[in-house]
DNA sequence: CTGAAAGCGCTAACAG
DNA sequence: CTGTTAGCGCTTTCAG
């Protein structure tokens, strides 16, 4: 005796069976046109192209997945999608892998590694077939699970570190002192820094660590130093932090920011309280965003290719994807944009 | 005689099973206490817990969700990761729908409609428990795939269109209106416009629309317009539209910018010619950018705050999935802001 | 409160 | 070139 189907509840569209129904082939070879995965004969293809037309049918692909053991989600962690910065990692990585059919998934940390323990863990229970993860430094735990799952990952980030899989980047703290040894070129001497809640932020204290040896490196140090709280927006910030340098130690020549929001916020006090620049005071930042560079004076800053950081990610994942070998760590550089504000 | 099993390839991973047989309890006792749902005592719990653990165990998402029908993925498509706007929306969207342990897949359109239509196909492929769609309106193809697939749909758009799902937004129309009002009243009469290939932004064309209407209404007309191909950075697009409407039609007495980043472009264009804003030359633009609020003198814009549309747009989502109602359009309104540069 | 069994929709493996 | 069959790893249903 037949024993009686349960019922389960359907998600409600049609499936494969019901295109192989209405094109009176079988499933498998409906999975392969669609696939486009083995030889097909036309005829066959156009049945079945046809039978997909009449019913509406959109594949399953947590079923497809499944089936396989591999989805073609590709797990994207950035630090933060509010900053001006990491939206053009993102973009360059979809621009790379979404022509190949790979989708991404994902989610922001806002620079707490707790937060992105918990979204690894998360993202892996998709099964991606590859995580790219923009990141200073990872928690030992997350660490841990990255190398026990042994997915396919490319890491943006600060390529001083020691990666767990591919990693893309370059040397925040070389951005620094790049920026330390022009400005101990142009005879700056009583040199200030302007940062923002850099506990969050690694790769700005980084920098900022750079740019003190490469001052160092010269005989001169940092002179004063001013620290905004986060919740203030970053070209507020920038003003306030000129404004309240020159109050405290009104005899700097020079400020290093940590970022351009912050650069161009104090430019702009500069041009309202009427200090000259660079001649009374010298102003740098960091990223090269398009912004600084249409100013009045071009700000002198560190450049970054972020759009391309973020392809190049992407580029890279497809390779592993793929089984090929990618470089453990590609140093993408910068370069040291001499604006005229410093 | 007993058929052989057909070898599959396993995905790798230690699976519910491996837990099992570690605890010494069945599957569906282990999927209950990942899940949370259904009575476990205290000490199933732990001895499931302690078992998890031991083997490592992460769960498989692509089979959890093919058995229960539904995904925890939410599909979101914008129009550009590029632009300065759309990353807030999409950080607004993932802060209120990952505490509620959904993730976002996706995609970025490029403002193409077929690119749109690829997209949704590809993303309800996922079975998404909602789908988010920032997008000025539809293809007729993509309209009927997304009514058909039943999904859960909140569109962030104009407010002025008819959507297919729940609508949050704002009225672009009325946006560029009340600008056009304001350059009335404050006696601008020999206006122009400087814009970015509205071809593909359909919502700047909508604003634009708007403000005519005003003029119009007040009998003035816009006695110039500059469009700056795309290619072009759009701070510097601003600038050498400055540049361009002064030089064609230099009694202009105001310029409406389709958006902030050109407009402050343009004002970095009138400091270093030595145009005096708003005296000799009025300028206005959109978004409400922070950078614009910090400049020497503030941007006069309209503001719209796109992190708490996505919010909001994800709460909706929530409350679809959660078989709520939600209102079907949601007018989140804008904000005029009147800074000192017109 | 716990478990056995069926099956979600698809694709890999193995024939023909 | 096309088809049959047996799972992928989980959750639902039904039964205790």
């Amino acid at each position: 005796m037949r024993v009686k189907k349960k019922a389960r509840l359907r998600t409600g569209g049609t499936t494969l069976a019901d295109v192989a129904r209405e094109g009176g082939v079988s499933q498998i070879t409906v999975s392969r046109v669609i696939r486009n995965k083995g030889a097909i004969s036309d005829e066959m293809r156009e049945r079945v192209e046809r039978a997909i037309g009449k019913v509406g049918y959109v594949p399953n692909r947590l079923a497809g997945s499944l089936a396989s053991a591999g989805s073609d989600l590709i797990g994207v962690i950035v630090p933060s999608l509010r900053s001006i910065i990491f939206h053009h990692v993102l973009q360059g990585v979809n621009d790379a892998i979404s022509a190949a059919g790979y989708r991404s998934v994902v989610g922001s940390t806002d620079f707490r590694e707790e937060e992105e323990d918990r979204l690894v863990t998360s993202l892996l229970s998709w099964r991606p077939a590859a995580m790219i993860i923009a990141s200073f430094d990872h928690m030992e735990a997350t660490a841990h699970r990255l190398r026990a799952s042994k997915v396919k990952l490319v890491e943006i980030t600060d390529t001083d570190r020691a990666p767990i899989g591919a990693a893309v980047g370059f040397s925040h703290r070389k951005a620094g002192y790049e920026t330390g040894k022009y400005f101990a070129k142009r005879g700056y001497r009583r040199i200030a820094y302007a940062g923002q809640d850099n506990r969050k932020d690694a790769y700005a204290s980084r920098r900022y660590d750079g740019f003190r040896d490469a001052l160092n490196a010269a005989g001169i140090a940092v002179v004063a130093e001013c620290m905004v709280p986060v919740p203030h927006d970053s070209s507020f910030a920038g003003k306030l932090a000129v404004e309240t340098l020159l109050r405290d130690a009104p005899t700097i020549d020079a400020i290093y920011f940590s970022h351009d929001e912050m650069a161009i916020g104090g430019y702009f006090h500069c041009l309202e309280a009427g200090v000259a620049v660079p001649e009374r005071l010298a102003l740098a930042g960091f990223n090269g965003i398009d912004l600084g560079q249409a100013l009045p004076k071009p700000l002198t800053t560190v450049l970054s290719d972020r759009y391309e950081l973020g392809k190049l990610a992407g580029q890279h994942a497809l390779a592993l994807i793929d089984g090929k070998k990618v470089a453990p760590v590609t140093d993408v550089g910068f370069s040291l944009v001499k604006g005229r504000t410093a």
